[in-house]
DNA sequence: AGATTACTTTACACCATGTCAAGTTGACGG
DNA sequence: CCGTCAACTTGACATGGTGTAAAGTAATCT
């Protein structure tokens, strides 16, 4: 627990998100100051850089809209076939709300060391949700010939990429559902046999 | 036809593209210039900004590999599902070439509207590839029954995208013949019905 | 009263892009 | 042989965002 004030510190990833979920051009340090009224300092007071901060509001969201219990929930379905359809309505429908950072994140990928270590140890987390999906499709003996399991992580993951619902969501203009449902249908053609 | 040295602004435009394709972090103004054997300022001689420099390296590139030659091919295949093929094959064998340039285009995307506007262009032109192979489905009958022509397009677009590429490629370290294979199946999967 | 915490204000270093102005060099025409 | 022009070089500088440093202030705890 740090000793400076919580409640700064709660304003100032909340403002992040908020100027981040917006989408208006780039977010500096100083915008997200002067949306938590503090002084754009301030902010190396609680965070020593951009990519902490960043960082620390992906975490701040996960624990917000508690992801542990959205994943809960795909991991009870009772076959492997469904449980790739919920594991795709859950992360689907969590990636609108951590899209903006996770576009800030992605952008500072190239730059810093830092940032893309973090968004890599996110996206291997979502990962192993795909790991899990096409590990219960084979235990059923649903995973399509041709295609290792490794392989087929790796295309479902790729198929639920961030990059990927905001071509469809934001570029072609999918409403959300649309997107969750087209999804779906894809991955089943896609990783499931038969 | 410029009256500026045409040599040095072809050895500028290689000089980029080499330096974009290593790969090797963040390619600067400065980079480009030691590269090209002249120094930094000369560069604006040649070119007015960055984005417009990355510009002309893509239209340069095309003209290297003939673009249209690869995509006439696509356009002869007898059926719309061997055309969807040949489009996968002959796109996806384009992008480790673009893919340097690609990156750093997208990466300005976010500040620069040059560069987006730039970009987005690029992808339109991709993303008609991908319509005349879904049309030659549907004339046909064999797209897949619950999926608009557009859906299909801006499906099949999403799926060829530089950044799955990437992702499979680079990420998961996919072979090159390995990625053309499964998006083939894939796209056959996702977008022929029956 | 004194110390500590959480700030503010001001100033500055760094780095990449892009601009500006004053050279230098070599070729070509008269 | 001289002048001119095109293609470059060199050096200086503005801009914009990140991050560092230091001194000051106001409230709170003991």
């Amino acid at each position: 627990m740090s000793r400076k004030n919580e409640s700064t510190r709660n304003r100032i990833l909340k403002s992040a998100w908020t100027l981040l979920e917006k989408g208006e051009g780039p977010v500096r340090m100083s915008d997200i100051a002067k949306a938590a009224k503090i002084s754009r300092q301030a902010l190396y007071l609680h965070f020593p850089n951009r990519a902490d901060l960043l960082i620390a509001v992906t975490r701040h969201l996960d624990e917000v809209h508690d992801v542990e219990a959205r994943l809960a929930e795909s991991r009870m379905a009772p076959s492997g076939v469904k449980r790739l359809q919920a594991w795709i309505a859950a992360w689907g429908d969590y990636i609108p709300q951590i899209h903006g950072v996770a576009r800030a994140l992605m952008a500072m990928r190239d730059h810093d060391a830092e940032a893309r270590a973090a968004w890599e140890g996110r996206m291997a987390a979502m990962r192993e949700g795909c790991a899990a999906a096409v590990a219960a499709l084979e235990a059923d003996g649903d995973l399509r010939e041709g295609l290792s399991p490794v392989e087929a992580t790796d295309l479902l993951w790729s198929l639920l990429s961030v990059r990927v619902w905001e071509q469809l969501r934001l570029d072609c203009g999918w409403p959300q559902e649309r997107y969750i449902a087209v999804t779906q249908e894809t991955a089943r053609r896609a990783l499931v046999g038969g």
